[in-house]
DNA sequence: CGGAATCCACTTTGATACTG
DNA sequence: CAGTATCAAAGTGGATTCCG
């Protein structure tokens, strides 16, 4: 990469040389971490603000611990969210969206929002479906 | 549901009626349907048009045949695209995003982009976290 | 060409128990 | 409270084979 390439061209070409549709692309190893149910919930849940641990697994019925904290750990660790920890008694962990984890999240909340409101629509897709097969 | 309700009320409805937070929601499936790479890559690749499978199978590299198929029969069952099949010798089968398909296009493709413009930063972010722990 | 069907390795996930 | 560790169960995905 030039040194005279300035950032906004930095990200153009970032843009320009990761392709998903690639296998070997590691963009392509990314959406499949983003495309995740429980992702989606995550960042959803923290539209707000900050929650703590208890918060979360609450908001997010029927979420195992282990499956809450892989979501949490693998999204601090991408910059997705940040996680504080209060050295009290007992501890408090709080977690929050950074800006970054922002930008992923305007686009879950639509994939969750699509859900919720095109659920009918697609039940009668599949009866009809069945029924013709 | 009342008679004299309309459908733009019906899908109002639809909208507060559904919550992918609870676990036994229908909504809850579906949003873990479609927050899926190989759906996501599908959808993209129809973005110009139809396709062929062989050119779906071509332009999203590394998927195998269950999975490409699995993807399209879950995406024609639930009206996102549609299957035509022309009954030459050999057999040429073309796929196409419905409208219904296309509203949800609009979104996975904007997970799709994300993944490809954020892949930096993401792994830089990776490389911090991994040098502190 | 466009699948369907089968087998199986591997991964993912959930329950459970335990801990600082 | 907010996890970690472990194990078993379930699901996923790939390779292979066969078919209209």
């Amino acid at each position: 990469m030039s040194p005279t390439m300035n950032s906004a061209q930095q990200r153009q070409r970032a843009k320009d040389d990761y392709d998903a549709f690639l296998a070997t692309c590691p963009s392509r190893q990314l959406l499949d971490r983003i495309s995740d149910k429980w992702i989606t919930l995550v960042l959803s849940a923290l539209e707000d603000g900050s929650l703590r641990y208890s918060e979360l697994a609450r908001q997010i019925a029927g979420v195992s611990q282990k499956m809450l904290t892989q979501s949490l750990r693998n999204l601090e660790r991408d910059g997705l969210i940040s996680r504080t920890v209060t050295a009290s008694v007992p501890v408090r962990v709080d977690y929050e969206m950074t800006e970054l984890g922002q930008s992923l999240f305007g686009i879950v909340l639509q994939l969750k929002q699509w859900a919720e409101s095109n659920m009918n629509v697609i039940i009668s897709h599949r009866d009809e479906f069945d029924s013709r097969n």
